[in-house]
DNA sequence: ACCTGAACACCGTTCAAGT
DNA sequence: ACCTGAACACCGTTCAAGT
């Protein structure tokens, strides 16, 4: 089949490998015959996209407390995003990443709803963290990009000399950054804003730890 | 002059209309000529990013609060982005954000670091607002974009029906998302996040308010 | 030092023509 | 219904050749 064979030379080689004329060669085809079962680039690409979204399963959403399980369902969407870079780089360039993304999206619109947003605050909460979530996406791939080194985050933070900044602060720059436990912080502090004042949610810093009211975990 | 020539065509047409050869055209010269004057496409694109750069001056924090002045150094990376998006978004696809925002960031580091960060943590911050806020500047272009209409957030959010969630928030998603004060909401969790815990941090939610201690303003 | 045309190896896409 | 070659209009890039 086209679309699976395109799937595939996208997984395994990335979406720059995916030209009309490459996957002919692949099938063992003319180029013009790919036309005629997908009709163009941009329905291959759609295709394929909506190929791979039916093919990863549901995801299961743990923890008792809401605030728990919203994280959790947030944590879906970025781990299956970063397990198939390669896919989600491709829906994040023809801006599809909704349709890849859909049903863990409305999961995490569920878990929101459950933790006790309203219609708009469930709805702006989880924009803002599909919003963010796709930032932290592209900035733990770009790490391993061909961008000339000369001009990379690193080589260019090594060279800021000023004196309102501490050379400390510039190493730090210098290194490379553990986006995994960045996306943590900020995921936590963006959910943690929806969520406050709502009954329920759960914040736990200065307030009583409800405790254990769930038979596991 | 070649660059500022790339650096216009950017800007009126977009990047994706940067070619060798119209480039060449517009110029009214051969094609090869622009290979002797800047080697490259991928070098042209960093002398344009470079040239936009060094062009807008240096930018202004407000606020007496440091607090304040954080969240005005990140605003104006988020502004300057906004108002030039087509160079932005082509520094963007090369991965060379960095190289055009370099000062605005090194203020923005210096006021995290006013604000009573510690190196580390001055440069974490740094990094998750300024991931943050390339998320945010995608989902507020990849509206007006030439996704296909039946794909786009709105028509997939339309058509979702599940028990979990309501309608109301589901007729919220297939709204026009206000972008901006989505921005102004993550990013004032995300630096009250991190200036959580600063001596004079000012978060102000429940805190005493100390006054105007500055002379203007 | 600066510019040129010809050429190579790629793209996506259309279309009349084959079986 | 399915596949093909030829052709068109684009790319980035190299290179020997001109002035």
């Amino acid at each position: 089949m086209v679309i699976d064979a395109a799937l595939q030379l996208v997984e395994s080689e990335g979406s720059g490998a995916l030209s009309m004329r490459r996957l002919a060669a692949d099938l063992g085809v003319a180029t013009t015959t790919i036309y005629w079962h997908v009709g163009n680039r941009d329905e291959l690409v759609v295709a394929l996209i909506r190929r791979h979204a039916q093919r990863m399963g549901e995801s299961v959403v743990n923890g008792d407390h809401p605030r728990d399980r919203v994280l959790s369902a947030a944590r879906n969407i970025w781990t299956s995003a970063l397990s198939h870079r390669n896919v989600t780089a491709l829906a994040n360039q023809v801006g599809a990443t909704t349709l890849l993304h859909l049903p863990l999206e409305v999961t995490l619109l569920a878990e929101l709803q459950a933790a006790g947003l309203e219609d708009g605050e469930a709805a702006d909460a989880l924009r803002a963290i599909l919003f963010c979530t796709a930032g932290f996406l592209v900035a733990a791939w770009r790490d391993e990009e061909r961008v000339p080194v000369e001009l990379q985050r690193r080589a260019l933070w090594a060279s800021v000399r000023d004196p309102r900044v501490s050379d400390g602060a510039l190493d730090a720059l210098a290194g490379e950054p553990d986006t995994q436990s960045l996306f943590e912080t900020a995921l936590v502090a963006i959910v943690d804003a929806a969520l406050a004042g709502c009954s329920g949610s759960g914040r736990g810093d200065g307030g009583v730890d409800p405790g254990g009211d769930g038979p596991d975990r």
